[in-house]
DNA sequence: CTCATAGATAACTCACTGGTTATTAATTGA
DNA sequence: TCAATTAATAACCAGTGAGTTATCTATGAG
């Protein structure tokens, strides 16, 4: 599970490989060639991304002649969703446990 | 902003940095010393980091005699959270688009 | 069958980054 | 004043990873 949340982290790192990401996520299934342009990089290095992203579980490829068309998997982003909620929580508990305290100091 | 992102995506991608963050988020104000134990680095491997999260906004540092103080900066997550939100948003716009297009059909 | 196109893979280069040890600066205490 | 401690900085090294070009595989069209 960590595991997880590391190779999340790691993945979306990388602006051009986000960058491909928020294109599926804006416009829905492209083809590998649709991505490509505008990417600012080779297709050989935009197919590299794509199969970091598969690898993540951040992305689906469906081949359909000699076409591969790529779609987001928003699931995939739920580790990086409950880390941030994790970290936030333990902000909150620790007000929570000020609160405790202060509480008690007035007794 | 999206350099704001990127920073952070890039800072909290390396496990190490990530679990110094996650330390300070769990345990609250904490030395270099304190954080250096336990971290599986060295010191200045430690200081390094922090001095990275620094960068990012994650942390704030506080002089104390010979000792600094580290603090984890949970507002600096933000962008995160709205980027993670932004794309489930793309998502659900998705799906309301479908549904339209499918009432439509009805007709 | 042949040629063109789409995408993946191979092989390689180069820059960046995370780690190390050694050193320095600053503060504390004897 | 001198020694010890805390953290930061310097200098260096090695691994990783993102990019490239060239090539291969597979599908589609003529």
């Amino acid at each position: 599970m960590r595991n997880n949340q590391d190779e999340l982290f790691k993945t979306l790192a990388d602006p051009t490989r986000r960058a491909l990401f928020e294109r599926l996520c804006r416009e829905g299934e492209l083809t590998v060639g649709a991505l490509t342009v505008g990417a600012g990089v080779s297709q050989p290095a935009v197919s590299k991304h794509l199969g970091v992203l598969k690898q993540a579980g951040l992305v689906l490829d469906r081949h359909q002649g000699r076409q591969t068309h790529y779609s987001a998997q928003l699931g995939a982003l739920a580790p990086l969703i409950d880390w941030t909620s994790e970290m936030t929580s333990f902000w909150e508990r620790r007000f929570d446990d000020l609160d405790d305290l202060l509480k008690r100091m007035d007794q």
